[in-house]
DNA sequence: CGATGGGTTGAGCGCGCTCAACACCCGTGG
DNA sequence: CCACGGGTGTTGAGCGCGCTCAACCCATCG
C-alpha cells in the first residue's frame, strides 16, 4: 500500500466540508490511496461495490453500458469528487464503468469503513445527500435535453458543462482540461462522433472552437451559449 | 389543518424504514396531512422548496419545464413514496412541478422541521440516500435509453416501468393504475405524442395491448419485454 | 348543446444516422 | 529507417425514422 495519505488532500472535498480536523484524521486512517495510469479501470459495472472513491488528481470517465453494447457517458470525475461510492448505499453493484482519462490519484474506503464513517460522523451523510441531490438534478436536465433539443444544441450544452467543469483559461480562449475524442461528446449527447466531427468542423469554420487531436478550445463561448439557448446569433466580430 | 393523521400511514414508507415507534411519532407529529384534487399542483418548478412531500394515497406526475416550454415527465409519484424532498437539501427551489393526475392524500413537513428530524433520527438520512440514490439509477438507466434506442423500444420499457410501479392485475392483463394519456408517455420518452399514439394502435392491433382515453392495459408484458429488449417476437398464440 | 381535451390517421420531409472511404498521428517492431 | 497497425478524425452520399402539419373523430362536461 503507497503511504498514508496527507490529511490536506481532503481539502475542498464537499463529501467531507464542515468536518473536524479530527474527524478528517479519522476519514483519512481509513482510506487507501493510488495511483492508476490514464485508460486503465478503476472499477467496472456489474462488479460488487467493494469501495467508496475519491479523486485527488487527474479525470475519470463514468460509463454506462447497455444490454446490447451501447454506451453512455454519464459523467466526468474531476479532483475533489468523489464517484463509485453510491452503490454501496443501494444495490451494492457498480452501475456503471470508471475509466481513468489521464494518470490519476485516487482514494478509496472499503465499504464497510465508509458506512462505518458515515454513522460516526453525520455530517458525511447529509453532505452525500446534497451531493447525490445535485447529481440527480444534472442527470435530469441532460435527460430533458436529450429528449427535446436537436443535437447541436446538445452537444453546446455538453462542452458548456465541460468547460465550467474543467476549463482552463489559454491565450486562444478556455481549454477543455483533459483529453476528449470526439466519441466521448457523442456519448454524451446522444449522437455519432460523426455527427459530433461535422458540427465541430462547422463551429470551427465559424471561429467558435479550435479543436484537435482529443483536444477542444472554446473560442467564443458566448456563441456557444448562444446556440445552446437556441438565441439567435447576433455577434459577428 | 386537517385532523393529524394516524401513525399507521408510514408503515411501509422506505424514508423512515426501521425507524422505531416513537421516532415515527415524533415524524407523524410534525406532518401536515391535506387532501389534494385531481388535476392540482402541489407545487411548482422554481418556488422555494418550503416543504418536503409524501404520497398517502393517488399519483402525481413529477414535470420539469424547460426554458423554451417544453416538457419532460421525470417520474410518477404512487402512494409511500416522497417527492420534493431533496430539493430542501440542495438549493432550496423546487426542479419541478408536481401535479396530481388523481386525488390525492399527501403529507407534508416544513423544511425545517424536515431537516430538524434528519438530524434527531440518522436513519431518515440513511433512507433517504438510499432512495435518491436508487431514483438517480433509474434516471440514468433512462438517459441511456433516450440516447441509445429507438422510439418503439423506449416506449415499451416507459410501459413496463408503470406497470412495474403501478400494475394491477385485471383480468384483461395487467392495468396502469392511473389516468395515462398519449401526451405522458410521449413527454416520458422523448417523442410525440403522435407517434405513440400510431405505435400502441400497432400494438393494439397484434394483440399486445389495449387502451383507450387515458388508460393501458397490457394483455401480453412478455411480447413487449421482447420488444423493449429488442428480442424476436418468438410468440403468436 | 357547443366547447374542450384526448385520440387517430394521413402525407411529406428533414435531421441525423448509416455506410463507406480516406487522412492523419503516433507508437511499435522488424 | 520504414512498414505496419490501431486509434482518431474528416467528409461524402443516401435514406429512413419519427417529427411536423393537418384534418378529423369521439367522449365528456358545463
Amino acid at each position: 500500500m503507497p503511504p498514508p495519505p496527507d490529511p490536506a488532500v481532503l481539502h475542498g472535498m464537499p463529501l467531507f466540508a464542515g468536518l473536524e480536523a479530527d474527524a478528517l484524521g479519522d476519514v483519512v486512517g481509513q482510506a487507501r490511496s493510488r495511483l492508476v495510469p490514464r485508460g486503465t479501470a478503476v472499477f467496472s459495472q456489474g462488479e460488487p461495490a467493494a469501495a467508496g472513491h475519491a479523486l485527488i488528481d487527474g479525470r475519470v470517465k463514468i460509463v454506462q453500458t447497455g444490454p446490447d453494447g451501447q454506451q453512455v457517458v454519464l459523467r466526468f470525475i474531476g479532483p475533489g469528487e468523489m464517484f463509485g461510492t453510491l452503490a454501496i448505499f443501494t444495490d451494492g453493484v457498480y452501475p456503471a464503468d470508471a475509466v481513468t482519462v489521464a494518470d490519476c490519484v485516487e482514494l478509496s474506503w472499503p465499504a464497510a469503513a465508509m458506512t462505518a464513517l458515515m454513522e460516526r460522523h453525520p455530517a458525511i451523510a447529509r453532505n452525500a445527500l446534497a451531493i447525490v441531490g445535485g447529481r440527480l438534478r444534472e442527470v435530469q436536465n441532460r435527460l430533458r435535453e436529450v429528449s427535446t433539443e436537436r443535437v447541436e444544441r446538445r452537444i453546446a450544452h455538453a462542452l458548456l458543462r465541460l468547460v465550467r467543469q474543467a476549463g482552463r483559461r489559454v491565450d486562444a480562449g478556455v481549454e477543455i482540461n483533459f483529453p476528449l475524442s470526439r466519441q466521448d461528446v457523442a456519448e454524451m449527447t446522444g449522437s455519432t462522433l460523426h455527427t459530433v466531427s461535422r458540427t465541430l468542423s462547422a463551429w470551427e469554420a465559424q471561429g467558435i472552437v479550435e479543436s484537435g487531436r482529443q483536444q477542444v478550445v472554446i473560442r467564443k463561448p458566448h456563441a456557444l451559449v448562444a446556440i445552446a439557448e437556441d438565441l439567435p446569433a447576433a455577434d459577428r466580430p
